[in-house]
DNA sequence: TCTCTTGTTGGATT
DNA sequence: AAATCCAACAAGAG
């Protein structure tokens, strides 16, 4: 499932393909992953250069020459191929953009949750979602006093807080239990009671793990690839999620699966402690 | 064949 | 306002 690490993987991809590249047709094969008219899409795209390629939480940003940029969020299994125009067209592929050249950039996404919209660049960050996003986890935009302030007025589930983009961006449910585990707190802690101490700890996980996750080229737990349809090497490094049953690492008890705010959580039952 | 599980976001409901 | 629930989908497991 795309985090950040996996959506900044995809990114880096695309930056060495399709810098550059002139888009000179669109097709949306199954036009409900676009926001907004899909006609209007497809030609507003038309004849326009890749510029750069940004990346906000999970969210991708192609801006475009002519002050467009197209937002694509690629939820559960979006994914991005560059491929011959001559190749043929993959299962679950759903919006082809044609390349100068005759390469085409291919949307694929099995199970139809990705979304995509184009808005102007001066109003990139402006789009719902985007908007209320809290800061990138780098030590240089992530603050520990702010995070610690903040967790402090939510009376919801750590897990739960980590996982709504607003405390910190870029966290799905893989890398939340990965971070509640290193960090030794149980997932069900209302985040209002950690202390200082654990919510800096908790913070210095997250920017860890998150680097370390995306320099291995993100983690491949079912589908999830590259552009250039590479796997990623991180499920090696995972400690708890998908490890039910499993002994864990720093005290050999059995790793529970639980439900928190509707997600499947793992966690070590016995040295993380509830609060 | 049917049911359950998988995860992200946003909108509706409480 | 904040917490909670569900829909948007497809596929694989049992």
């Amino acid at each position: 499932m795309p985090e950040l690490p996996e959506v900044e993987t995809v990114r880096r991809g695309l930056e060495k393909m399709v810098l550059g590249a002139t888009i000179e047709h669109v097709e949306a094969l199954y036009p409900k992953i676009i926001n907004g008219d899909p006609k209007k899409f497809c030609c507003l795209l038309k004849e326009r250069r890749i510029l750069s390629i940004d990346r906000r939480g999970k969210y991708l940003i192609f801006n475009l020459s002519g002050e467009l940029s197209l937002i694509s969020h690629l939820r559960m299994e979006g994914k991005y191929f560059v491929k011959l125009s001559s190749d043929p067209l993959e299962k679950h592929t759903h919006i082809v953009f044609s390349l100068q050249g005759g390469r085409q950039l291919r949307y694929n996404d099995v199970r139809k949750f990705g979304r995509m919209e184009l808005v102007p660049t001066s109003h990139k960050y402006e789009v719902p979602g985007i908007k209320k996003l809290g800061p990138e986890p780098t030590s240089a935009s992530f603050d520990a006093v702010a995070f610690y302030q903040h967790l402090n007025k939510k009376k919801k589930a750590i897990k739960t807080a980590l996982l709504d983009q607003t405390l910190v961006a870029g966290l799905g449910n893989i890398y939340a239990d990965e971070v509640l585990w290193l960090s030794h707190i149980h997932p069900e802690t209302p985040a209002c009671h950690l202390d200082k101490e654990e919510a800096v700890q908790l913070h210095d996980y997250i920017i860890m793990e998150l680097a370390k996750a995306t320099k291995a080229g993100g983690t491949t737990i079912r589908t999830y690839t590259d552009a250039f349809q590479h796997l990623g090497s991180f499920q090696f490094d995972l400690h708890v999620y998908g490890k039910k049953g499993k002994p864990c690492e720093r005290c050999g008890a059995s790793i529970e699966k639980i439900v928190v705010g509707q997600r499947g959580t793992h966690f070590c039952p016995v040295c993380q402690k509830v609060k």
